[in-house]
DNA sequence: GACTTAAGAAAGGATCTGCTTAAATAGGTC
DNA sequence: GACCTATTTAAGCAGATCCTTTCTTAAGTC
């Protein structure tokens, strides 16, 4: 979970996520999405791909990516949980008034 | 949505976070529960402070800190849209077989 | 095998982060 | 006003982050 919130708290990384959200994309492909260098965007990968946010194929030279939304749960179970504590102490609170 | 992912990318941060999530606590007696030193928990409380993700109420010298989840209600609404496409699109696939 | 294409690895630099200690502010108490 | 307590601000430092350019690897084409 660690891993996952820093990779999503950059900007290029969610819209990369996005990008392979619905289907596999290759890396040149999301590159050239971007204006910062390739390698930046390579870089950006293999943080998504260590935080188990993205999953790598590769089919000959190219190497594709695409979402692992099961990457994402530990953050949402925190997030839920978090909701979910605050809705049961506002609900205290208005039952005592 | 930007600082506040990154504002839980701390996993330091996010215990304070708990700690006011049911009740208000004093900025000491959230220090008190670190082994950092008080300036390091300071400026935790700040950076939260300014992702929206507490409020800060004076009381004669002391300062109270509270969770605020609205603050997290954008990184919720990326989790669940990034969720909810996922399941869409994983539905088309078992339809089309 | 030489050449091209797709992509990652390495090295280096600027900026950001999170910590520390020391100093400042601001509200109570005497 | 002098003094204590609660807390933030300031300054500085080590390490992380994100970018760049250059170099390497690996697969396909001739």
């Amino acid at each position: 979970m660690e891993t996952a919130l820093r990779a999503l708290s950059d900007p290029g990384r969610r819209r990369i996520l996005t990008l392979v959200r619905d289907e596999e994309h290759s890396a040149g492909e999301i590159a050239a999405e971007f204006t910062v260098s390739w390698p930046a965007v390579s870089q950006h990968l293999r943080v998504l791909k260590e935080a188990g946010l993205v999953t790598e194929r590769r089919e000959g030279t190219r190497r594709l990516y695409r979402a692992r939304p099961e990457g994402l749960d530990d953050v949402r179970a925190f997030l839920d949980e978090f909701w979910d504590d605050k809705l049961k102490r506002l609900k205290r609170e208005v039952e005592r008034g």
